[in-house]
RNA sequence: CGGGGCGUAGCGUAGCCCGGUUAUCGCGCCUGGUUUGGGACCAGGAGGUCGCAAGUUCGAAUCUUGCCGCCCCGACCA
């Protein structure tokens, strides 16, 4: 297989596809629409996926674990969500087998094994929760009840990318029940401050806080908070929602508990999430043409030595040497890999791991260790030093925190020049069409004038910003007055 | 669901129009050797239901019919 990437500039979704293949984050598998998370790609998830679940417990939640099926009767409790996801359910309809007697050595369902009632894969775990949480609930000394759990959903897209958009993908969902609207509300804010976080210091992806308009809006919430991130491309993406979701589920699972003054009271909900989506975003929002570039937080693997040896005895001379560095950086919990394979050659390496964007390579000769140094070139800029092998580890762990930060600033700089402001028509069409990224622009507030912007130019609101500035202004559509800006992109 | 394209070794492909020895080439893989500071080289080797089925024919990757699958564009995607 040819390693060569298609550059970003001569087709985006291509070196996109091609960089979770050949960088071994993921490939197609068998089964339309989902994807098999290769080894590597799933300890990136997995380095995620611990950080997010210290933050989840560091503010309280547990970890608990619901069904795949939903009985159909269950998932339209709630109309709204049902009705929001009831074009992409799988739906289980049999539960047997049987030999064929038409067709030899083939299978086929029984039609005497028909379920009595039809069982919904998970979209998503509102409605078994809340008919659980019914159970668990009696008084507001039963509350908050603050429960993460970390799953697989099925969404059965029309078109799927990988990681952007899979028929299956993993998530994790937090349902939190709480006494008070205030309470409630606290608890999204709460959790969309854990995403940004998260996003922020350990993906290094700079994202805005915002609120969802209504059309924008989770199927079944009152709010729906966002942190929506900005690709390459100038294409916007989601990245993590919280949603308050008032009474609405609580209502549809009659989840009543009693007050203090013994009066019986709906439950306060939220629920939040992200998926291995957010593997995406982290492709899109660093990568270059030479292949990954993964913040050091969350690189399954921070540092490779390469050894550059002529012949069987300088071989063993470089092999002691690294397996020291090895062991010096491994005592600081730093993540480093020696590779001493002997197939494939040093230019090789290189190439193979700048492709999977490990932020640090360590190469070492006898010249070098003759000179007690080694080359460290780092990922994000290229750059390539010498670098003495006193206190290396230190000038390593050092460099990996300076990269980490350079990555989420050159990022965050890209974003903020791809902000623009948009105050007639013609110039937000020009906005899209020649630059991308975010546009700030007022609007009337109407669902029907967002649904003609999204019509005429595919862009969407993405978000109305948290702490927006107001100011008086005309909607660059229909001319009415506005409040405020919010912010238009186009979006995967 | 509408429009377009494609199925030949793990991957990418030639051959198909105009049927005829052992199905082409590159990458990758295996063995041995030489190499190793930016994707090495030499020699030898393994690997194929030509998407599936039926038909036409002395003979089908190639022609005909039916089916299956995948990709791209659109519709759809809280």
């Amino acid at each position: 297989m040819s390693k060569e990437l298609t550059s970003r500039a001569v087709d985006y979704s291509q070196w996109y596809n091609d960089l979770v293949i050949k960088g071994e984050l993921a490939d197609y598998s068998a089964v339309r629409g989902c994807m098999v998370i290769k080894p590597y790609g799933y300890a990136l998830w997995e380095n995620m996926r611990d950080q997010l679940d210290k933050m989840f417990k560091a503010t309280g939640h547990v970890n608990a674990y619901f069904p795949l099926f939903v009985p159909k009767s269950l998932f339209e409790a709630e109309e709204k969500n049902a009705e929001g996801f009831a074009k992409e359910c799988a739906v289980v309809t049999h539960y047997r087998l049987k030999n064929d007697p038409n067709n030899k050595g083939k299978l086929m369902v029984d039609p005497e094994a028909k379920l009595e009632e039809e069982l919904v894969i998970r979209p998503t775990s509102e409605a078994i929760i809340w008919n659980t949480y019914k159970d668990w609930i009696q008084s507001y000394r039963d509350l908050p009840i603050l429960v993460n759990q970390w799953a697989n959903v099925v969404r059965w897209e029309m078109r799927t990318r990988l990681f952007l958009r899979t028929a299956e993908f993993l998530w994790q969902e937090g349902h939190t029940a709480h006494a008070t609207q205030e309470e409630a509300v606290e608890e999204t804010k709460k959790m969309l401050d854990v995403y940004s976080e998260f996003v922020e210091e350990y993906m290094a992806v700079p994202v805005i806080k915002g609120v969802k308009t209504e059309n924008e809006r989770f199927a079944g919430a009152v709010d729906t908070y966002c942190i929506e991130a900005l690709m390459q491309d100038g294409k916007a993406l989601q990245a993590g929602t919280s949603h308050f979701l008032g009474q609405n589920f609580a209502k549809a699972f009659n989840v009543q508990f009693l007050n203090k003054e013994n009066k019986q009271e709906y439950v306060w909900a939220t629920s939040w999430g992200v998926s291995t989506r957010l593997i995406g975003a982290l492709i899109m929002a660093h990568s270059d043409d030479q292949g990954l570039i993964l913040p050091p937080r969350i690189a399954p693997l921070q540092v490779v030595i390469v050894p550059i040896y002529k012949g069987e005895e300088s071989k063993a001379v470089i092999d002691a040497k690294a397996n020291a560095i090895m062991d010096e950086l491994k005592a600081m919990g730093i993540r480093v890999k020696y590779d001493n394979n002997d197939n494939a050659r040093p230019g090789w390496k290189f190439a193979e791991y700048e492709l999977k964007g490990v932020p640090v390579r360590i190469a070492m000769g006898l010249r070098d260790i003759e000179n007690n140094v080694v080359e460290l070139a780092r990922r994000d800029t290229k750059e390539k030093a010498s670098v003495s092998t006193q206190g290396l580890g230190a000038y390593v762990k050092s460099l990996l925190e300076d990269m980490q930060q350079n990555i989420f600033n050159r990022a965050l700089n890209f974003r903020n020049e791809n902000i623009r402001e948009a105050n007639t028509w013609e110039e937000f069409v020009s906005i899209l069409d020649n630059n991308a990224g975010f546009v700030s622009a007022h609007w009337d507030g109407t669902g029907e004038t967002e649904e003609k912007i999204k019509e005429m130019t595919k862009a969407t609101i993405r978000c109305i910003p948290l702490h927006n500035k107001q100011e008086e202004g005309k909607c660059i559509l229909t001319g009415n007055p506005s409040a405020q800006r919010v912010l238009f992109a186009r979006a995967y």
